[in-house]
DNA sequence: TGGCATAGTGTATACGCTTACTTTATTCCA
DNA sequence: TGGAATAAAGTAAGCGTATACACTATGCCA
């Protein structure tokens, strides 16, 4: 069928494992050789077979992605298109491939991940989001199979590489933030509490709160899906609050849409009924009218780490884990203002 | 290392070729030896060898997706993420993995392809998109690999299973609505001339244009990248026509984000100045401010027929290429209105 | 000139699985 | 009861590459 190495090799009069070699660049092959082989290949316009080659090697070029959701929903949040992005472009560099498997369940997504590592189809696996007590991840590690994390792991963070934000830190500022324009209400609306992200940022939210003497309340705790829908569900609850929120802190980009476009229809007006700040500063987060305050995270760079950071696990698999903070920055737009006098 | 069909054939008494056929569910095998084989295979954690099966087998479950630019750009627009989601859906379905091939330039995008298909490292390929005089579909056509494609081939179109929106139809109507608001300036803000979509649409915009009896001018065409970028440099050659366009029919949504923002920044109204009707409807089409006039294209179809076509393909190779159109609808907003009298 | 490095290449096997071909066991009919 | 027909399982030969090990030829020195 195709042209095979010992077609080369009898083309060229040399044994497979010259032409192999020649592939490999083996410094034991003499110049001469490896021009008389490479003309053969060239003329038989030959490729290497990357199966039998990953069978033979236990290498496959490929790293695995796993979403948190089924990609589905996930692509519905331009933060995992963005994250692989950044993937993508060192994986390039490195003439890896990426390898996406699906699901939509909890157990379709974890067959597939034991699909992948079992059965040899990538050489290693980028985790895009960390949960708590997540199943894959203590699979991954029994497994001692090479992974990143974005985001921090819930526990053993020491033992595994992983690219995260200073989520604390950057909520309790974010906070501090409202807290400096004059609001005293301010509600949290957070994704799926069993993500690393969430309970991250709820900390440094309440940290910032208990600082400035205000009251902890549970009822300015909304957590929601990372979508649009999300986001208009939390607002609903939050304004039928008695005394509702002033100002919002929230987690996503996309939820904030959501929080927006819910809020523009109830008629109340951003930012002065009520301000907005959020993560992660999507491409377009400037454009929603208005435009968004939003703490961009940098998630090109988290992907761009995670996989490096992967890269060289697979590489040298005793090198020890490491933890690399991407650093945040507040974008102020237009959603945001000092809380009006009541 | 890791546990073999030959460990498994071992514990159960059988023969490696026994546990093969039990995993490809042969009827030959007794339901009985299936039983004891199963037990062998949970009891030690067996995953078959997907490398060494893909080579004795001759096929990956996996399909190859191939981007227009690197996917590094490519993930800026919604378009990309949208389809994805399409294909990964059904390919999900059917157990199919994704795999994803990166590159900076054409020619290391073309090495990538060419390491996919001569690699076999995917059982066919979806391309995303579709150009004039396109190698990689040259190459594709040539070695007979199974692809399909999104758009219409520039030629071949019969030969090649591909899933399209009847572009010129779409942008002929637009065009129209358009003028049915008055308009009699309209310009056409494309994307790359070389992509057959951005042909088509234009095509459609030119027999409005005349069937109305209006003059086609050619200043009043733009084409640029497919980026907000794009936009925003279109913008700005139009307006500074001494007899600028009162609308715009824009190819992408992304773009028309750049438009907008432009438009914004240079104090020009949207629509009292000039009106705006885009392609694609992308989620977050209607976040912009004014939201956008969309035309449906039904991205998520595209991706999900696509895919669905593909694995047809691959199962049975004879069968003959089909043209599958996608409907498209338009999603009136906020950036249209009648020509303001001058 | 014999012996020994050393560079360059070939041989043979392994990687883990599939499958065509064979063999063995069982059934059933004349 | 012999033997054909059938069912069930085993044997062994690939799939295309990598690599440990073996071998040959050359050069160099004593």
């Amino acid at each position: 069928m195709s042209v095979t190495i010992k077609d080369v090799a009898k083309l060229a009069d040399v044994a497979p494992s010259t032409v192999s070699r020649v592939i490999a660049n083996n410094p034991r092959i003499s110049e001469k050789t490896k021009r008389k082989v490479k003309e053969a290949m060239d003329y038989l316009g030959y490729h290497p077979n990357f199966n039998a080659r990953s069978l033979a090697n236990r290498s496959t070029q490929a790293i695995g992605l796993v979403m948190p959701s089924s990609a589905d929903k996930a692509f519905q949040n331009p933060f995992f298109p963005e994250v692989i992005r950044g993937i993508s472009t060192i994986a390039h560099e490195q003439e890896y491939a990426l390898y996406m498997s699906t699901g939509n369940t909890e157990d379709e997504i974890f067959e597939g991940v034991v699909r992948m590592v079992q059965g040899r189809r990538v050489d290693g696996i980028v985790m895009l989001y960390s949960r708590v007590d997540d199943r894959i991840m203590c699979y991954l590690q029994e497994q001692k199979f090479p992974f990143t994390v974005i985001g921090k792991p819930f526990k053993n963070a020491e033992s595994i590489t992983h690219i995260d934000n200073d989520n604390f830190k950057a909520a309790q500022e974010m906070t501090e933030y409202l807290i400096s324009l004059g609001h005293e209400r301010i509600g949290f609306v957070g994704g799926n509490l069993n993500l690393v992200v969430t309970i991250d940022r709820l900390l440094g939210y309440e940290k910032a709160i208990r600082n400035a003497g205000l009251p902890y309340k549970d009822e300015y705790i909304v957590h929601e899906e990372f979508l649009k829908e999300g986001g208009q569900e939390a607002v609903k609850e939050l304004l039928a609050l008695k005394d509702p929120p002033s100002a919002l802190l929230v987690i996503d980009d996309v939820m904030s849409f959501g929080v927006l476009s819910t809020l523009n229809e109830l008629g109340v007006s951003v930012p002065d009924d009520i301000s907005l700040l959020s993560f992660n500063n999507v491409m377009l987060s400037e454009l929603s009218s208005p435009s968004l305050s939003s703490v961009d995270i940098n998630i090109f760079k988290l992907g761009y780490e995670a996989a490096k950071g992967l890269l060289e696990c697979i590489q040298c698999p005793e090198k020890e884990a490491k933890r690399v903070v991407v650093p945040f920055q507040l974008i102020e737009r237009q959603t945001c203002s000092k809380v009006s006098g009541k």
